[in-house]
DNA sequence: GCCAACGTTGGC
DNA sequence: GCCAACGTTGGC
């Protein structure tokens, strides 16, 4: 069981845009290592949702409902997407700023790769974000 | 196949 | 709005 963190600028794609559709579509992925990233997610997984550029924190968790499948609409049959799900909200947001402020977060995907739309999330990372986020883990 | 130029991302 | 990082493109 693996965990993600897919980022979204809330003015192309926020949380509450997610909310109100129920489940997306995780297309337009471009970069490679973001691809294999999609590519890896299995049905179940679950993944932090991060606001980018604006807000710059994690607002909730979501669950990807469909793994990888190809992109129809692109022309290469290269790339692929999946679907995702709302879970829940986070009570209380995750800011860069926390993150990067606690020693036990310094090795993440988000701080040492920060144009990387699709990273994983160790277990711990996981699992201490979960709790900042006050989320159950 | 190399590498310079260019475009994009995302934090500040 | 700026700029650093870095991925991609295209000429050679």
């Amino acid at each position: 069981m693996a965990y993600w963190l897919f980022k979204s600028e809330p003015s192309h794609y926020s949380w509450e845009n997610l909310l109100a559709d129920g489940r997306t579509r995780w297309d337009g992925v471009r970069n490679a290592e973001a691809q294999n990233n999609l590519r890896a997610m299995r049905a179940g997984e679950r993944a932090f949702f991060y606001h980018s550029q604006v807000g710059k924190e994690i607002v909730g968790v979501v669950e990807v409902v469909r793994s990888f499948y190809p992109d129809p609409g692109d022309p290469s049959g290269k790339l692929g997407m999946v679907d995702v799900k709302p879970v829940t909200a986070a009570p209380k947001p995750v800011t860069l700023a926390v993150i990067k402020a606690n020693k036990e977060l310094a090795g993440m995907s988000l701080l040492k790769k920060p144009r990387l739309s699709v990273a994983p999330v160790s277990e711990r990372e996981w699992a201490l974000l979960s709790s900042l986020a006050g989320l159950p883990s």
